[in-house]
DNA sequence: CTGACTTAGTGTGTGATTAACACTTAGCAG
DNA sequence: CTGCTAAGTGTTAATCACACACTAAGTCAG
């Protein structure tokens, strides 16, 4: 008789953390746990992995379950095994890392979850099973990702302007830039182009950029 | 009833992509398969996860039962889970890195490997599974970290040349580093200390360093 | 209509870092 | 003691990162 069958299995679920600027600061979205453990307690959206489901695809399925939220570009970026880390049975949970621009965002909750809705990072409360822990792992990940500038594109809407550009940027990776020395540096990247529209507001209107491929 | 049992839960393992420095050139750990499926076959090592085992425990111990080999410093780097990836059923493979040091290393294969044996990363055989491309993986993610220099500490000795450290250095990313320049980059980043002693080879002696705590 | 306000947008000089280059030194082996 | 081989070391030129201050263009209030 193999091996394969000699232990229980543990439960395989996805955790996802997903990132995006409301007013400028770095927000993450959160569930109401709708059902126990946990009950009302405030969580990561996440589910179980179904069979012949790859794990990218349940993240996806389940973020969209849970908050009604579409990402198609989700970034796996840890496991977790703490033994007891679900009080039912074991359960290994893959973390999954997402940004989405703000204007994409239309929440529902669904019957798992009570209410979906965005936390600034600066503010979060108690949170269910260790998802203190993924989340403070999402962070550091995100922020050594940040310094790239592309990932940031996925914070924003299709075509923005160099200095939403750079607010992203700031609230992603807590420092503030030059902002003579951030342009330079993306226009050396390469990695926008510019288009011939502008954003109007309250002041001289700012052109609009778009990612180059 | 709970979501949580609606659906029957993967098997869960490891498996441990372990790289050494031998005669200059980057080798990868593997082992024989001594049981179906893909028996005979290569495979990096790994198994199943236990009850109450944290998955980095479950890879030390892996490694160490199929290999004989210790690695106190695992990093954890991908979960695969493709629905076919085995034959048997489905099991979800959580992949850790290790560097180890060749004086280290006694190779003793146990009874679910028939051997374990290093091979060069540019003369490997067909792996069974999918472990090629959690080989690739790998292979991405050290090339990556190695320009920290401090990882490459793990395939020296414990006290090694300034050489030494470039060729492990060249031998990881691939790239060829000026002399004088990787000196000058090393005493920057104060990584090393020098000692005292001296390695006495069939040219002039090289001066020993050791990684600062 | 106009003036004040606010954000958009641009260039330069300086210091720091990186990259490319060749020769001297010390031990070993014959 | 001579020749070989790897160890070890400084300098220069180019590039990159950073700090810095002003002009431009539109909105809004009066």
């Amino acid at each position: 008789m193999p091996f394969i069958y000699e232990y229980p299995h543990p439960a395989v679920a996805t955790d996802i953390a997903v990132f995006t600027l409301r007013r400028g600061a770095l927000n993450v979205l959160l569930i109401e746990r709708g059902a126990a453990p946990y009950l009302g307690a405030w969580a990561l959206p996440g589910g179980f992995l179904q069979p012949d489901e790859e794990l990218d695809q349940c993240a996806r399925r389940e973020l969209l379950e849970e908050t009604g939220v579409d990402a198609d570009l989700l970034m796996q970026f840890a496991t977790f095994s703490a033994p007891d880390r679900d009080p039912r049975e074991r359960v290994i949970s893959v973390a999954y890392l997402a940004l989405l621009a703000s204007d994409e965002l239309r929440l529902e909750a669904s019957t798992d979850a009570a209410q979906a809705r965005w936390f600034p990072i600066g503010d979060l409360p108690e949170l269910a099973f260790d998802h203190d822990t993924i989340l403070r792992r999402a962070f550091e990940v995100l922020g050594s990702r940040a310094r790239q500038i592309s990932p940031l594109f996925a914070l924003l809407p299709a075509r923005f302007t160099l200095s939403q550009l750079q607010g992203a940027y700031e609230a992603v990776t807590g420092e503030d830039a030059e902002k003579r020395n951030f342009r330079k540096t993306v226009a050396t990247l390469g990695c926008v182009r510019e288009t011939d529209d502008f954003a109007h507001g309250a002041h001289r209107p700012a052109r609009l950029y778009e990612p180059v491929v």
